[in-house]
DNA sequence: TATTGTTATACTCTATAACTATA
DNA sequence: TATAGTTATAGAGTATAACAATA
């Protein structure tokens, strides 16, 4: 009982929220070209460029078997490619396709997007708090295990 | 084109960090003796009270099909009880049962729980932050299709 | 006929364990 | 031996389609 301000019940309220938000995106994103978990692995290689599988699968907090799969689906829809490592023979370099920027760009520009069409019909300030709420859930996200 | 401000990258980098946290989040829980959408079925009857499979998955945005296998695994743990209806007898009355409403009291009591720990550590702005979100953030899930 | 719920089936996402190849 | 990646396998969560019971 450290602390006295109520941090369970937002950690429980967000979780649930969480939970909920992505069910709907994913469920959103049926009718397009790549899923949100493709699409997660393409942004990453995106703003952070090319790199090993094993990078791919810390970046997006899968394990390695699960970034195999993504990654593999991804290769399959030609928008990655794998490239031996220059050095070390057990590693491999996947780099976004031509394709798979596009898609990324694409992304950027769809203003169709469901989310995007929600997040028109806020107020100024209600899109201020999202905003302000980013970076924190982005700390949240990359927050080491420590357990 | 009609915003000239940056929705599309919000939706965007919304919608990313929600798939990873979400992802973080249900890991996180797989030594619970609840997971995520069962906790989230089970808050939903807390909040709302005893209500019939389909409105429950009409609560929680699933398919009535996906809530019937919710339902059952919640009966098996003994965490809800199913009673007919008092005059549609295609129906039933999903309940909490004493054992469930343990476990929610418990889920906002446990201050062990990973996110609470990461939300403690952040500074009481970055906590505000959230909490402004909060609102905003169930405003989306609970939009309605509209298309 | 229409509605409610369940059963049957399948797909996606993720994991752990076991294996292969290279260091 | 240790590490990087893949294959094999399994489980959770969700969906659609088909069915049964009731309204």
């Amino acid at each position: 009982m450290t602390s006295p301000s109520d941090n369970d019940g937002l950690a429980g309220a967000l979780s649930l929220i969480v939970v909920r938000l992505s069910r709907r995106l994913r469920l959103q994103r049926n009718n397009e070209l790549v899923s949100l978990t493709q699409l997660s692995a393409l942004s990453t290689l995106h703003l952070e460029g090319p790199m090993t599988p094993g990078g791919l699968a810390a970046a997006e907090r899968v394990k390695p078997p699960s970034m195999t799969r993504v990654i593999a689906s991804l290769a399959d829809l030609g928008m990655i490619e794998r490239a031996p490592h220059p050095t070390d023979g057990r590693q491999a370099i996947v780099t976004l396709s031509e394709e798979g920027e596009k898609v990324i760009v694409n992304e950027h520009a769809a203003r169709r997007a469901w989310l995007s069409d929600r997040i028109d019909a806020l107020s100024a300030h209600e899109r201020e708090c999202l905003r302000a709420a980013l970076p924190v859930l982005a700390k949240l996200v990359n927050a080491p295990e420590t357990r």
